[in-house]
DNA sequence: CAAGTAGTTCAAAAAAACTTGAACAAACTC
DNA sequence: GAGTTTGTTCAAGTTTTTTTGAACTACTTG
């Protein structure tokens, strides 16, 4: 009744090639963002699935860890990269990916690059109140002149995520 | 004539309180680039240092390994985030960081963004052959539509970079 | 050219990040 | 309401990444 076990030693058996090649090809993307494997791992099967799966799906067919699947679609969730897919008659939740480039950008800006600029922004006030208690003017002619860099550097990182969205979404 | 003893378990002891902030904020900022702690150490200091330092200034005042430092500095100089400062009457070399915006970017695109892109489009490529094997229509007209947003992703990815690098750069 | 200095390399150690799985809570079912 | 099923949590285990430091090369200098 069950398919053929899993050879030993090899993960995602249970996947066609074409599923194991989409799953790398995210793998690879996520790690150039920072985030784990797994989120690769879940995001790129979802994304080649022709209908939404479920947790268990996801720690059968990747042969990842129930609990590696649960806080994968959480983090994943939270980034808006994928939702709970609607009416299916049945208990368990199935996800679907978000497959708007817009949305995508636009979650990992809000959860993993805003988050940076806004403490670096902090911290750049207390650097300068450090500078400021500098006594010898010519340091603290460098110390300044170094310090506005940052904070123009911190502007235009601003500046610049609004338009990054703006250009790849559509 | 020595500086006061290292206090244990403390690194980073020789520097001043501005020194450590600034280190700190770049520690920061390279973590969320995906790199090394080493490098935002480095490149920190020589941020905020009023004349160039050479290797072992980094490794007395940081309190890192030469190892750590002799590689932190080629991937910076990779990077091209720091230059090897000219007219020291001494044979060691002294190190200068770039403070250029567009150029930091730039080296980042060059180094760490690009080469992933294009192993993905080479990806993409045999991820689309394999697609093509598909039998069942409705199937194959759904990887068909999953594999062209892929490549209008890459496609967008790489059209953002050069704007990026000359929104960022000055 | 011997002794010293600057810097690199890389195997091994340490640290950091990720994953697992067992215990648990919550919701459902009969 | 006892027993399932679904999903979460988190301490412990594993894997990956980074750092260390000792051995080495290549200069330099007296």
């Amino acid at each position: 009744m069950d398919l053929p076990s899993p050879q030993p030693g090899t993960r995602t058996v249970g996947l066609t090639s074409l599923q194991r090649q989409v799953v790398d090809f995210f793998v690879d993307g996520v790690r150039v963002l920072g985030l784990p494997r797994s989120l690769g791992e879940i995001y790129g099967l979802l994304f080649i699935s022709t209908a939404p799966l479920s947790l268990d799906d996801l720690v059968r067919d990747l042969g990842i860890s129930k609990g590696s699947a649960s806080q994968g679609l959480r983090t994943l969730r939270t980034l808006g990269a994928v939702r709970e897919a609607q009416g299916n008659g049945d208990r368990r939740t199935y996800y679907e990916p978000a497959v708007d480039l817009k949305k995508l950008v636009g979650g990992f800006i809000r959860e993993q690059v805003r988050p940076h600029l806004d403490s670096g922004k902090t911290k750049l006030q207390s650097i300068s109140e450090t500078a400021s208690l500098t006594t010898d003017p010519v340091d603290k002619e460098f110390f300044t002149d170094r310090i506005e860099r940052l904070e123009s550097w911190m502007k235009r990182g601003s500046q610049v995520l609004p338009m990054l969205q703006r250009i790849l979404g559509q």
